[in-house]
DNA sequence: AACAATGCATAATTAAATTAGGTATTGTTT
DNA sequence: AAACAATACCTAATTTAATTATGCATTGTT
């Protein structure tokens, strides 16, 4: 008789602390090129392993004042009967994300002195 | 003629992450014992060289509500005229924390495959 | 036929900041 | 001595950015 009983650790889908959407969003939008709202939620789960997910809720509202600010465009495609709204980041788009990674790789280093306190060597 | 034109870098003194301030101010108070508010601004504006500023419009409504909640205890003390409100850690405000940090650090790791991926050794 | 997944969207609410004040004492500079 | 910066607390109004809970429609799976 098999008797598989699988433990999985809390996989928290920790919710994200607020003002990284869109930070992760530009990203992802850099190293991809062209995506979908769907497909953003989706890459995004894959990469992190399902640890996070981000919800439709603060996804589209943000891509959408995203196309208002001129950071985004955006185009609609039908993939058989059912559409899809392409996001491209536009020149100051890429400007913006260049910007946004900067900050936010120096803010988790800033995190990191506080939260990972460097054990003086000697 | 001496002329000494000094050039300073951004200095962003970046607002932060929305939800990042409670973590950070149980870590400081895990790591210093005891401290006051403004001894808080302080320490974070020390630690991380100035980048990191926190307004005391967030942290003293925070440490209010960590007080309520029972994460935190305080004590009143006077030096010279002038009055400190000590905030330490309770037993479950160290439980807390220990919690808060694992759920940072994740998430800062899950963040970092997106913002910083690998690029796939060989 | 029912359900999950794909794909878009919005509205009401909540959480957590910012911004902009306020009070008072102490130390430093002009 | 006056002015100012630093120390030390606080709060109120507003803004930002999520969550939660919906809704609609198509496609794939059980």
């Amino acid at each position: 008789m098999h008797c598989l009983v699988m433990y999985f650790c809390a996989m928290q889908k920790s919710s994200l602390y607020k003002g990284c959407l869109e930070p992760i969003v530009l990203r992802l939008l850099k190293d991809n090129g062209r995506m979908y709202g769907y497909s953003i939620t989706q890459k995004v789960k894959e990469i992190t392993k399902g640890e996070l997910q981000i919800t439709e809720g603060a996804l589209y509202p943000l891509l959408h004042k995203l196309e208002a600010e001129g950071i985004v465009e955006t185009a609609v495609e039908s993939v058989g009967n059912r559409m899809r709204k392409y996001y491209t980041l536009t020149k100051a788009g890429t400007k913006q994300t260049q910007a946004a990674m900067e900050e936010l790789q120096a803010f988790m280093e800033s995190l990191n002195l506080i939260i990972n306190p460097k054990t003086t060597i000697a």
